[in-house]
DNA sequence: TAGATTGTTAATCGATTAACAATC
DNA sequence: TAGATTGTTAATCGATTAACAATC
């Protein structure tokens, strides 16, 4: 049912995303069925998550054959694309910027990162891995020309706050925000924020804390 | 209490990373006190979070001053750093690699990366940003001298397990994983997953998402 | 059929938020 | 003091897991 409104939420995506790679390889593997409990045990994930996370692109399973491996990458990529692509845009070409567009560039075919924006001239109107890279003047102008929708956020900590409010003028509502900022924006607009600062830290925490356990006497 | 077996999540961890840096531009700005609904504002959190977030590192405010800037930002550094420095490891050379090298150089006091490996030859013995690269026969060696437990994985998806499989081996308690792969590892070691291509997928999805839900009629 | 698996509901778990007496 | 803020407990919320009848 097209209509019926289902509530989704980001862990839920997240891990379609990552079903749909597994089965992928799997299909390359010339798989033609799987158990929930095999996805669940190459997504490292419980076996009553992933039915209950396939249950949410309306596919159905048999209990004599599981899920078809076809079929279902075929319901998810319905779900996760949209069917004519898309393309993103990513502001700021430092290290982070530009080993961005290198990571996505041919990665998925229906997700691209087609243009790059930086306020310092010498690297507008150069080519990366096939994006353009544009002044920031022509912000609002190539992303309404595109029809970009979801952008990457690279820039360095000061300039981020203003980057994301000129990209949501232009039209964004999704951004992936690299920038180790918390940013205040228009609850319509989805946010993730990658802070690789904290995640560095939070594994470095709890890295010690192990050892400490170890060192515990029994 | 030093000996309070406490139990901390990743979350509020990851949170109080953020709190020291927010409260390390309140410091540069020569604020001497800060409230708990003011930190939150900074953070985009709710002010009782802030508030029982800061209780787990045993410090306490007064009604009157809000918490002392100083104060706290010392008791959250001896919550998250390790009074001597902490050296960090980094697996695979590539663009994200040599990009997260870069980010990383210099920005924490106790926090750097200083041993790097790559199985390419051609990479081996260069010097980026003041880390080395060593072979990866060396692994057990340089982490054994450096007395390093936490990795950063940034190797091809197919290298990845086995490649965490010999950080594990060598001795290391906590992994950053920025290759696209679930890892199989034992209970002990800490494990975060950065997929960028399932964060990038997860923005998209919502992006389109928040797109129909404007064109919906009210 | 017998046995394993599915879809789906109920129970559990953990994290966030609301509330409020104590306090400066 | 009066008023705002704190530490802390109780209520709420959402996500995960367990359980089980239906099914191939």
């Amino acid at each position: 049912m097209a209509g019926g409104q289902r509530q989704w939420s980001a862990k839920v995506v997240a891990r379609l995303s990552l079903y749909r790679r597994l089965l992928a390889d799997q299909m390359n593997e010339s798989q033609t069925h799987i158990y929930s409990h095999e996805l669940a045990k190459l997504a490292c994930v419980s076996a009553a998550q992933v039915r209950r996370d396939i249950m949410t692109v309306d596919y159905s399973g048999t209990p004599n054959r599981g899920y078809e491996v076809r079929e279902l990458l075929d319901d998810l990529s319905r779900t996760l694309d949209q069917r004519e692509g898309e393309n993103v845009a990513l502001l700021g070409i430092g290290n982070i910027g530009r080993a961005l567009i290198a990571f996505f560039a041919g990665r998925r075919p229906k997700l691209a990162i087609t243009a790059a924006f930086d306020s310092d001239p010498s690297k507008v109107n150069r080519v990366l891995f096939g994006c353009r890279c544009h002044p920031m003047e022509s912000l609002r102008e190539v992303i309404e020309a595109e029809g970009i929708r979801t952008a990457i956020l690279t820039v360095p900590p000061r300039a981020a706050q203003a980057a994301a409010a000129a990209l949501v003028d232009a039209g964004i509502t999704g951004i992936l925000n690299y920038a180790a900022v918390p940013l205040r924006l228009p609850r319509h607009v989805y946010l993730t924020d990658y802070d690789m600062t904290m995640a560095l830290e939070t594994v470095a925490f709890f890295a010690r804390r192990s050892r400490l356990a170890e060192q515990k006497p029994s």
